[in-house]
DNA sequence: GTTATATTGGAATTATATGCTAAAAAATAA
DNA sequence: TTATTTTTTAGCATATAATTCCAATATAAC
């Protein structure tokens, strides 16, 4: 029935699988039974193609979402950082130290001239914030800048990433 | 058994709740049975605290993680947005336009004078960046600079939420 | 068109989720 | 501290879902 299947990486995916991707992006805990009701499968087929998709490596993971704020985390903040040197060793250090950091939901190591990590951290108010940059950010070693933005409103998060290879307009 | 049990914004969690919320976030598909044996207590209670802690609202969903380069998403970018005027219309007109865009993971209303808005974006290539930045988003009404940082690495994403309130050092 | 390969659907089995009730624990009041 | 009330639990019964197996079907190769 699918005739529509694209190799990606390595694997094949077909009409069925990239439904399954879809949904399991929205409803990461939806049921076996529903989701193959949704996608037009029996539950067996659909169930195998769920777990090749988990051993493939392409489904990651499954993640509960929270709410911060009712978690009494306020404040999140975009933080940018400078690193005085770009040697593996520094880079190392520094992502092991933030990794400890538990405030920090994400690190990216980023181009442009303005910062090589962005950093993505909640925190409960600014006097924690600022408890967090002076005290423990800054004083990792090989950080000489650190610029601060906060967020006013999440607009958009938590998207599915498009299943289909990406349309060049 | 519960002692220490915190009021956080209108729900009291104990330390069930603070488990179940840490054992979700990091596996969002774990089964009633096992989350309730790793956290003490038998499935019935578990699955009631999973369901209060559902509707009281503070999970606010599920998601399942995915590879987006395997995806065929090898590019993934922070865009800086610049408004040239903060009226309500022209950030609602935005925020419509850019939530059509499959391409944007995240879109943050953020402080700074730099820029208004960072959107996280996946695309396929620089083309397809390309495209989308010239023929979509600086085509929306009202923007007036755009400054892209492009993702080396993801040293670490999706991590949880603390679900203990932020110590202060 | 025929053969080989892969995938499906459905039944049987196993495991899990869910609702209920008595018992235990915790909180409150005396 | 003790009695009383309230809340929460554990365990059982039942409903629902996951998982395995295999014959039937579809797809691909020749």
């Amino acid at each position: 029935m699918p005739k529509e299947s694209t190799p990606v990486v390595g694997v094949t995916l077909d009409r069925y699988d990239r439904q399954i991707l879809d949904i399991l992006q929205r409803h990461g805990r939806i049921n076996n039974q529903e989701l193959a009701e949704r996608i037009g499968l029996s539950p067996s087929p659909c169930l195998r193609r769920v777990r090749a998709l988990e051993d493939s490596g392409l489904i990651t993971g499954y993640r509960a979402l929270v709410d911060a704020k009712r978690l009494g985390h306020s404040l999140t903040a975009l933080l940018h950082i400078s690193m005085d040197r770009h040697t593996p060793e520094r880079f190392a250090n520094f992502e092991a130290k933030v990794a400890a950091l538990p405030q920090v939901q994400e690190c990216l190591l980023i181009t442009g001239q303005e910062a090589d990590y962005q950093l993505k951290v909640v925190v409960h108010d600014m006097d924690d914030y600022q408890n967090l940059l002076l005290n423990q950010i800054t004083r990792i070693e090989g950080v000489t800048g650190a610029h601060s933005s906060f967020v006013l409103r999440r607009v958009l998060e938590h998207r599915p990433i498009p299943s289909y290879p990406a349309a060049s307009q």
